[in-house]
DNA sequence: GATACTGTTTGACGATTGTAAAACTATAAA
DNA sequence: TTTATAGTTTTACAATCGTCAAACAGTATC
C-alpha cells in the first residue's frame, strides 16, 4: 500500500531529515562512525530523551534511509549508505 | 543584532530550505537557469500564489542563499551559488 | 492627478512538527 | 515468577509551518 514517490520527493525527505539538530547529529554520527550503533550508544553521543530518539529514528526509517536490526533487547541502527548515495552521490562527505 | 550561526547551523537551514516543494522548486531553477530571475518569471515556472512565493524568497533570503535587486517594480532574484558552494560543496548539482 | 502593475505584509487558518511524561511491549536476568 | 532493561507508542502540548485572501507600499503609465 505504498504511494510511488518520485526521487525528487525523496530527496526532499532526506533534506527535512537533515534539516533537525537532533536527527542531523545521528546521521552524521551514523555516517562518521562507519557501522552501526546501539540506541543507548547513540543516545550518549545525541543527547535526547529516549522517545524523541525513538521518534527521529522512526522518522529516518520511514523515509528510507536507516537499516534496523533487532538482536535481544537491543537494537541497532546503521545508514542505508547506498541508497543516499545512489540519490545524492556526495551529500554524506557534506556533513 | 545577528546572532552567531555555526556552520552546522546554517547547513541544517539550507537542508530545511530544500525540504519544501515550492522551495526546492526555486532553488533548483534558478541553480539550473544559471542567471537571475524575475519574481514574475519565478512565478510561470514555480506555480504558487505570490504571496506564498514571496514568503519563501523571504525565508531563502534570511538564510541567505540569495541575492534579490531591485529595478524599477520588479525584482530579480539570483543564488547565492558563492556561500552554498562554500558551505556544501557539490549539493546544487545533486538538485 | 488616477490607474495599473509588482511584490510585501498582515492576519487567519488548519496542518505538521519536536518534545517529554506516561503507559506499554518484549526480552533478559535474578 | 519477579524484576530490570531497551525501546516503542500514546497522549498532550506549544511552536512552527505553508497557504491564501486582503490590505498595503512603491513604481510606472495613462
Amino acid at each position: 500500500m505504498d504511494i510511488k514517490q518520485s526521487d525528487t520527493e525523496i530527496k526532499q525527505r532526506v533534506f527535512f531529515a537533515l534539516s533537525d539538530p537532533g536527527r542531523y547529529k545521528i546521521i552524521s554520527m551514523l555516517y562518521h562512525v562507519g557501522h552501526e550503533m546501539g540506541c543507548n550508544e547513540l543516545n550518549q553521543h545525541v543527547e535526547i530523551d529516549k522517545s524523541t530518539m525513538s521518534y527521529h529514528l522512526r522518522t529516518l526509517r520511514e523515509i528510507g534511509i536507516t537499516n534496523t536490526r533487532t538482536q535481544g533487547r537491543q537494537k541497532y541502527v546503521s545508514l542505508n549508505i547506498e541508497k543516499i548515495e545512489r540519490l545524492l552521490p556526495g551529500l554524506l562527505r557534506l556533513l
